[in-house]
DNA sequence: ATAGGGTTAG
């Protein structure tokens, strides 16, 4: 190793500055080169800058290479790889370099901990994230901002809520900065604990820490607000964010297009959408999903067209979304079509989503020879042949084809897994036969074999507070429970002269305990909740005003009809794959 | 001074 000479003593801060800037392979290994030439190339400092410009470029074997032959490693050198790992999607490796660090001796410190910490959250591995966060409180910065924060979405990730909560509360608060509120609005809107989101975000806001919320945290608690159809709060968040100055960010309006579609409100995801000047893949997406879910197939269509004018490139979920509008709209062919052009037109490949889509609506077409055969053609297995199967035996339920139910029905049972949402089609089919004793049965043997079903609920929201039915009990109405009931009684008669199966004056007056909503009674032959919230809806709003509200399963057909009598938006804010009623 | 945390579509 020569010596450095003083005239390249000089020298040194002019390449490190020239590698700092560079991003691509060839300038850094020329940098490489030169620092080389000059004798520069074997410090320690020089090193840990090559290191780190060889990962800004994800040249991670170069980055490898380098850092094998390093004589001294020290922190700054293991923490570099560990990091340019992280960024190449490579978790695994990051972990073990933890570990050979442990192992050779130098002690990691905050940067590398909070690096490990968020490759754990990315794995969603809890037992690792145990590990990480053992360490870390080992070297005593597990309540270090940058650590805590990266464990709180770690915990979120791998589905701990409580525990994320706990690193939370275990920071003290002025280490507790924007991005950990973020983090922590996050994890409660990512597991479905909207209300959770709301509350935190309503502690920031009397908190005296004098945090302004930022777009993370406007973007979390819409999706939270989404994800409970909290229309009054989402509103009221959307205020704050234009307020705020967040009116033309690209992510708050994603969340914001899917907030009000989830609450009901398509015309103000549209207006939301409207705004947006460029819309790029996701925004694009999300509308068209939004569409999708209200049956506005020729609307999705004009999206895609209207993306791939502009050079956009729709992806597998796009036109996912396109075939599902097309199904809830009829347009089945044109959904067909999309399926066979997904290869030739748009370069993708199809996934078992797209076939089971298909399928289904074939299926609720009434075409089920050709559901049947594309089911076949699709040559899907494992879990998502299940779910295909199991739509395509639906299907033949709704359309009375007992033959080829059977045949659908051996398919679904090849899995030896029993399927919820399969048999809650099989007893409603039996209860809309009038065989409420067969119906009966099936829930009973549900509930011996441990099959749980989330039991259906519907529910309104009346100046801003929301108000759950379940089904066969008003609780909820409260002190009105008996004006309910007569209200229910009057639609009962005006209804079954319309040709409405369903009872609706049979309602209990229930304290709302779990002994009270039996699912092989109160589900089966009470009253569906979606009537029981639509009353109170009648009940408290103004007359002529739409009725609003959110349900958790899909809803029944003799429900659906009932409801086209009265202006009435009902959405599902989860998925609306499940079956059954409530 | 070379290394670190949170957000949007199915």
């Amino acid at each position: 190793m020569a010596a450095p000479s003083s005239s390249t003593a000089t020298l040194t801060p002019v390449l490190i500055h020239l590698l700092r800037g560079a991003s691509d392979l060839a300038s850094v290994a020329a940098t490489h080169a030169k620092l080389l030439k000059a004798g520069f190339a074997s410090t320690l400092a020089s090193s840990n800058h090559l290191l780190a410009a060889y990962s800004r470029c994800g040249a991670m074997s170069r980055a490898r290479d380098l850092f094998d032959g390093m004589r001294d490693r020290n922190v700054i050198s293991w923490t570099t790889l560990m990091s340019g790992y992280a960024a190449s999607g490579r978790p695994r490796d990051t972990i073990s370099l933890l570990r050979g660090m442990q192992f050779s001796g130098v002690q990691p410190n905050v940067v590398t901990l909070s690096t490990a910490a968020s490759v754990c959250a990315r794995l969603a591995d809890e037992g690792l994230g145990l590990q990480v966060h053992a360490r870390a409180a080992v070297a005593r910065c597990a309540r270090d901002t940058v650590v805590a924060t990266a464990l709180v979405d770690m915990y979120g990730k791998a589905g701990r809520v409580e525990d994320s909560r706990a690193v939370f509360d275990g920071m003290a608060a002025p280490a507790r900065n924007a991005v950990s509120w973020g983090a922590m609005l996050a994890v409660y809107a990512q597991n479905a604990l909207g209300n959770e989101a709301i509350q935190l975000f309503a502690e920031l806001r009397t908190d005296d820490s004098g945090l302004v919320p930022n777009h993370f945290m406007l973007s979390s608690v819409m999706s939270a607000c989404a994800g409970v159809a909290r229309l009054g709060i989402g509103k009221c968040v959307h205020g704050a964010a234009l307020r705020l100055g967040h009116g033309n960010n690209e992510v708050i309006a994603v969340a914001l297009v899917d907030m009000y579609s989830k609450c009901g409100f398509y015309e103000y995801s549209r207006k939301v959408f409207d705004r947006i000047e460029q819309p790029s893949l996701i925004p694009y997406t999300s509308i068209i999903v939004a569409a999708a879910k209200y049956g506005l197939g020729r609307c999705a269509l004009a999206l895609l067209g209207e993306m791939v004018d502009r050079g956009v490139q729709p992806n597998d979920v796009t036109l996912l979304s396109v075939m599902h509008a097309c199904s809830h709209s009829g347009l089945v062919d044109t959904g067909l079509q999309l399926l066979r052009s997904l290869q030739s037109k748009y370069g993708l490949a199809p996934c078992p989503s797209h076939y089971t889509c298909a399928v289904d609506m074939l299926g609720r077409a009434g075409r089920l020879e050709e559901a049947f055969e594309l089911a076949k053609e699709a040559q899907i297995e494992g879990k998502e042949a299940l779910l295909l199967w199991n739509s395509l035996l639906s299907a033949c339920w709704t359309h009375k084809r007992l033959d080829l139910a059977t045949l659908a029905g051996q398919r679904v049972s090849e899995f030896n897994q029993d399927v919820a949402g399969g048999l809650v089609v099989m007893s409603n089919a039996y209860a809309s036969a009038g065989q409420t004793d067969n119906a009966a049965a099936v829930w009973s043997s549900m509930r011996q074999r441990g099959i749980r079903k989330d039991p259906g609920c519907s529910w309104i929201e009346v100046k801003d507070i929301p108000y759950v039915f379940y089904a066969g009990a008003i609780s909820c109405a409260g002190t009105r429970a008996d004006e309910m009931l007569m209200l229910l009684d009057e639609l009962e008669c005006k209804i079954r002269e319309k040709g409405y199966k369903g009872r609706l004056g049979s309602a209990r007056v229930s304290d709302g305990h779990e002994d009270d909503r039996d699912e092989g009674k109160g589900v089966m032959v009470g009253v569906h909740s979606e009537i029981l919230a639509l009353g109170f809806g009648l009940l408290v709003l103004p007359k002529g005003m739409t009725i609003r509200m959110m349900k958790n399963l899909r809803m029944c057909s003799d429900c659906h009809e009932a409801f086209k009598k009265r202006r009435t938006v009902v959405t599902d804010p989860r998925d609306d794959l499940g079956g059954g009623c409530g």
